[in-house]
DNA sequence: ATTAATTATAGCACGTATGCTATAATTAAT
DNA sequence: ATTAATTATAGCATACGTGCTATAATTAAT
């Protein structure tokens, strides 16, 4: 028996979105920060109250995190918001 | 009966974080910047692919939105990005 | 005052971010 | 070469963001 004809298997139609471009963006953007202001992820981690792991999925653009999460980044690190958002996203074309 | 003997009711002892004053300051500038650029909601929804219900939860500060939905509607109103994080958050205290 | 436009709220289903824990892989230090 | 430190990955449970649809509330226009 065909698999397919037991599950129902329908994909819903409707389309989140995933911003691989950005998400890979801020991720360098974060990690070059982060250095910069002389943070290991388990440090950043520990400080902020994001979990290691969290961080270590953002940092490699696996995730697309939560104002919430990158606010508390930011507090940590001690930096302007924008700093964490200096990057270009690519315009969109209509 | 009591509820509670019924129902274990047990709840996580793990938190989430919901940055209560980020997200209304995000709530503000987005509002301001969607204005000043000249989209109601409902444009900035259509012509973003957000749901014009989730713009209106973001500007109201009801949830915490994700990076992905934050850089489509930067991309849409053709701002740059720290445009939208041209805030300041009250620094961690320690 | 009515009507139209805009914004806000509600409830549901689905996907996924997050916390948690553990382990592997990589890099730095000795 | 070993060891230690750092970063990355994995799997699970739970909370919640998002899309969807519908309706209410508010504001603007006539």
């Amino acid at each position: 028996m065909k698999l397919a004809a037991m599950t129902p298997m329908q994909q819903s139609d409707r389309q989140l979105i995933f911003d691989n471009e950005g998400i890979k963006a801020f991720a360098l953007q974060l990690k070059k920060i982060r250095k910069r202001e002389g943070y290991t992820q388990s440090q950043l981690a520990f400080e902020s109250g994001i979990i290691l792991s969290q961080i270590a999925r953002i940092e490699t653009a696996r995730i697309n995190p939560t104002l919430s999460t990158v606010f508390a980044l930011a507090r940590t690190l001690n930096v302007p918001l924008a700093d964490l958002f200096a990057f270009e996203l690519a315009p969109k074309e209509k």
